[in-house]
DNA sequence: TTTGTGATGCACT
DNA sequence: GTGCATCACAAAA
C-alpha cells in the first residue's frame, strides 16, 4: 500500500482494496465492499469540479477523503487520481471489536461495519481524519494473503449513472452491507 | 421479506 | 428550497 498503489484510477483500486485489511487508530478489519467513483462521473462529488468539500478528491493520490452524509454519518474514501476516490462501504471486523461494539452502541458483528456511515462509527472516523495522509498513522493497511475472490455490482444510494458495474466485494462474505448477485471471480 | 419514514447538516440551485 | 455515496425502526404483506 504505496503512493503508487493509489496513483490509479477509482475502478483498479476499489477492486484492489478489497481483502485488504485497514485499521485506523488500532481499530478495523479487512475491506470487503468498496465502490468507485470517477471525475466524469455524475454520481462523483467531485462531477462538477473541486468546492470547499470535495478539495482533497482533487489534491494528492493516497490521502483520507471524509464528507458528512445525510446530516447524520460520516463517510471513508481514498483518494486516488486527481477528482477520483474509492468509498469504503464495509469490513469484516477483525481488531478492537469490544471498542467497535461500544462506539456503535450494539454488538451484532454482522452490522458492526456493514455500510459506509457504521464502518466510520465504528472506527471513529470524523472530519477530523478529512485530509489525512494514509501512509502513516492512524491509518495502517495489511494486504491479503491470497488473492481474493471478487464481486461486482451497481452502486447503492445514487441517482445518477446506476448502471456502472463500480461496486466491488468480496466473494460469499457476510459482512457486506447489501448481498451481491452472482459469483466470484479472481482479480487479475 | 419488502417498503416507508424520520433524523439531521450542508452543498448547491 | 431541494437533494443527498445513510441508518434504524416500524409497518405492511
Amino acid at each position: 500500500m504505496d503512493q503508487q498503489f493509489f496513483d490509479r484510477n477509482s475502478i483498479e483500486v476499489a477492486r484492489d482494496l478489497i481483502g485488504v485489511e485497514l485499521d485506523v487508530s488500532g481499530l478495523g478489519g479487512i475491506i470487503v465492499e468498496t465502490e468507485a467513483y470517477e471525475p466524469d462521473d455524475p454520481a462523483s462529488h467531485s462531477f462538477r469540479g473541486p468546492t470547499p468539500r470535495n478539495s482533497v478528491m482533487f489534491g494528492a493520490p493516497g490521502h483520507a477523503y471524509v464528507y458528512r452524509s445525510y446530516g447524520i454519518h460520516w463517510c471513508l474514501n481514498f483518494v486516488c487520481r486527481p477528482g477520483s476516490a474509492v468509498l469504503v462501504r464495509a469490513l469484516q471486523p477483525v481488531r478492537g471489536l469490544a471498542e467497535m461494539e461500544k462506539r456503535r452502541g450494539r454488538a451484532d458483528p454482522l452490522l458492526l461495519c456493514a455500510g459506509p456511515g457504521r464502518v466510520c462509527q465504528a472506527l471513529g472516523i470524523t472530519i477530523e481524519h478529512n485530509g489525512l495522509s494514509l501512509f502513516g498513522p492512524p491509518f495502517a493497511f495489511s494486504p491479503p494473503q491470497v488473492p481474493p475472490l471478487i464481486v461486482t455490482g451497481r452502486r447503492i444510494g445514487i441517482s445518477q449513472a446506476v448502471d456502472q458495474p463500480w461496486r466491488f466485494g468480496l466473494s460469499g462474505s457476510p459482512y457486506v452491507s447489501k448481498r451481491f448477485v452472482g459469483r466470484g471471480v479472481p482479480a487479475p
